[in-house]
DNA sequence: TCAATGACACTAA
DNA sequence: CTTAGTGCCATTG
């Protein structure tokens, strides 16, 4: 499995995240056959184009794939698009850990299917 | 080659 | 609940 295929079965897999809910960098890797590459999901959401250039049909929900902790980790103009994505859909992005991280409660809006 | 670098995860304390 | 340390591995310089 090359990089390319990788990045496609990383975007099909996020396309399955139900409306409203989140799940982690770690369980995506997990789904699509490579547990260790939590890091590499990473990479592959960051070259994904601004969805306000797209399409709606075209648009992945990277906005629903946070830290296995809950937590929001991106910094600057990214951090306020994927909050303001989140709460969009209904999803409740609290304020901790530390001055300007953000969460949200996987008790609540957790997705972690094993398939 | 080798060292540094991540939109990360896990465990211990 | 939080922080600190370690593991991870493709990519980059």
């Amino acid at each position: 499995m090359d990089a390319a295929e990788f990045h496609a079965s990383v975007y099909e897999t996020i396309r399955r995240i139900p409306y409203g809910r989140v799940t982690s960098y770690g369980h995506i890797a997990k789904l699509v056959g490579m547990p260790r590459h939590s890091r590499f999901v990473g990479q592959a959401l960051k070259l994904l184009p601004a969805s306000e250039d797209l399409e709606e049909e075209d648009r992945i929900p990277w906005q629903r794939v946070i830290g296995s902790n809950g937590s929001i980790a991106l910094k600057g103009e990214n951090k306020l698009r994927q909050r303001r994505a989140l709460e969009a859909e209904g999803v409740e992005v609290l304020e901790g850990r530390g001055l300007d991280g953000l969460r949200v409660d996987l008790k609540t809006y957790g997705w972690f299917p094993d398939e």
